[in-house]
RNA sequence: GGCCCGUUGGUCAAGCGGUUAAGACGUAGGCCUCUCACGCCUGAAUCACGAGUUCGAUUCUCGUACGGGUCACCA
């Protein structure tokens, strides 16, 4: 048979380019390892000027998950991770689909039995294995792991051709990644065991075998994968849980990768120029998401206003008077940002703006501002006379006031602060001081909250 | 079990024959402060073990232990 129609694509790859493939079955969800894949692919093409491609690997038919396509692309746009050719977008080597490449297989296979390196198989006619010699040794080298040599004699003679007439992951993989051009194929290191058995493929076609980069996998603890079975969560959960798509990128570059000095946070077109295969780590790494956590709130507070306003509109729009006016809005956004490394959940740190909470009256002693009941109920009644005389209601005013009244008395400021701040929020911790709190309640509620703390200290006996 | 791979603090990790063995998260203590958070300072904590090689091993070699991967008509 002649070999030339079958190159018909790699003449239309240019010599010298690097290309990376990201190659997910569509099976489920998006697995933080499976991310990291594709982020080392994606870095390495970009890093080298080169094409990044998503193919989707669907041979098995059983296993396809309803929308997991879907979700394979929108989770890498999400991440910026733009593949250069895809089923979406076409490219030099199309189809991207390996469903839609069954012919090329077929055809690749017979002529791999012609070539000796295949035979069918006796008990199943349709049925195509991968010839491997008994003898010798077979070696690759990845650039992770060095040189593997193995027996051939350890070497299995796999199926290649299924009796659907599909091909196994063993034999498209390698097609695929041939006639793609791929020079540089990121994997997890699963397939280690599994290379030189493609390796012998490559020769047996008279192929140049790409470079390997395999990578260790991330795991829950030291001895698990992460996995949807155990509760782990996916890109999606993360992101959906508050996770910025820019900090999980970032935490992930560097879960089993170094730059080397000491820094941490890179931005995805930083890990484009920074990225080293040399960084990749041999051995598995546990995903932490207490670390991911401190990536976020990093991500969070490097968030402009504008930027903070559109990522957390959702929880934002939950808090009474957030939206009353754009100096409310603009407190809450200010005090939030630095005290939040997850973006749900920040309604709930407001929920007190919303209805006083039921509280009990000892909230209003605090040893360290000097707060007792007795001193919170004076303090109160110094507020409440002097804040329905309140001409201006912002927080300099509010300051100057409270200051202004501590000293008249001769106390701390935090005598009147405190009780200040429980009356106005009916809670110990809360974002934002007594003033802030008060500007964002207005001058009726903060009074009205005042005259139930002062019935409240009254009734407790004081 | 065979074969392959790995092993630096709780976690991510730097290191690539000679270092007080970086840094980060977390943690402990402190400072700042109208609470909390932010920020800042300080501390505790690591080379799996045993043989070699070497003047000298966290770094090189071998073995042991432990962990992982793989041995499908799944990828």
């Amino acid at each position: 048979m002649d070999n030339t129609f079958f190159t018909e694509n790699e003449k239309n790859i240019p010599r010298g380019t690097v290309r990376t493939r990201f190659a997910p079955s569509p099976t489920g969800y998006m697995h933080v390892g499976n991310l990291r894949t594709a982020l080392y692919a994606y870095l390495i093409a970009k890093k080298h000027g080169g094409t990044f491609i998503l193919r989707i690997e669907d041979t098995d038919k059983a296993r396809q998950v309803e929308g997991a396509e879907e979700l394979i692309y929108k989770t890498l746009a999400q991440c910026g991770i733009i593949p250069d050719e895809s089923p979406k977008t076409g490219g030099l080597t199309p189809p991207y689909i390996q469903s839609e490449r069954r012919g090329i297989y077929k055809q690749y296979a017979e002529y791999l039995v012609e070539l000796g390196g295949a035979y069918r198989d006796a008990e199943s006619p349709d049925v195509i294995r991968q010839r491997i010699p008994k003898e010798g040794t077979t070696s690759f080298s990845d650039l992770v792991f060095g040189t593997i040599t193995t027996p051939n004699a350890d070497l299995d003679e796999n199926v290649l051709i299924k009796s659907d007439g599909l091909p196994t992951y063993n034999f498209a993989n390698v097609i695929d990644d041939h006639l793609m051009g791929i020079t540089h194929i990121v994997r997890g290191s699963e397939y280690l065991s599994s290379t030189p058995k493609y390796n012998l493929l490559y020769s047996a076609f008279g192929w140049t075998p790409p470079q390997y980069i395999h990578c260790p996998p991330v795991m829950r603890d030291k001895q698990n994968k992460m996995s949807k079975r155990h509760g782990d969560p996916s890109f999606e959960d993360l992101a959906d849980e508050g996770f910025l798509p820019a900090a999980i990128v970032n935490y992930v570059a560097l879960l089993g990768w170094s730059p080397g000095g000491e820094r941490e946070l890179y931005t995805l077109p930083e890990l484009e120029q920074s990225f080293t295969i040399e960084g990749i780590s041999k051995s598995p790494s546990i995903f932490d998401i207490i670390k991911l956590r401190y990536f976020n709130s990093e991500y969070i507070k490097q968030l402009s206003d504008e930027e903070f306003r559109a990522a957390a509109a959702d929880e934002l729009n939950k808090i009474a008077g957030y939206a009353a006016s754009g100096e409310n809005s603009l407190i809450i956004e200010r005090l939030t940002k630095p005290r939040v490394d997850l973006l749900s959940g920040i309604a709930g740190l407001w929920a007190f703006l919303g209805e006083l909470p039921e509280y009990d009256a000892e909230l209003f002693v605090h040893a360290k501002s000097k707060s007792t009941p007795e001193s919170a109920a004076e303090a109160i009644a110094w507020l409440a006379g002097a804040l329905e005389l309140a001409e201006s209601w912002d927080n300099e005013s509010l300051t100057a006031v409270m200051t202004e009244l501590a000293e008249a008395h001769g106390v701390k400021k935090s005598v009147v602060m405190w009780p200040a701040r429980i009356a106005m929020a009916g809670q110990a911790v809360t974002p934002g001081g007594a003033t802030e709190i008060a500007v964002l309640l207005g001058k009726s509620e903060s009074l009205r909250r005042l005259n139930i703390a002062a019935a409240k200290l009254a009734a407790g006996g004081v």
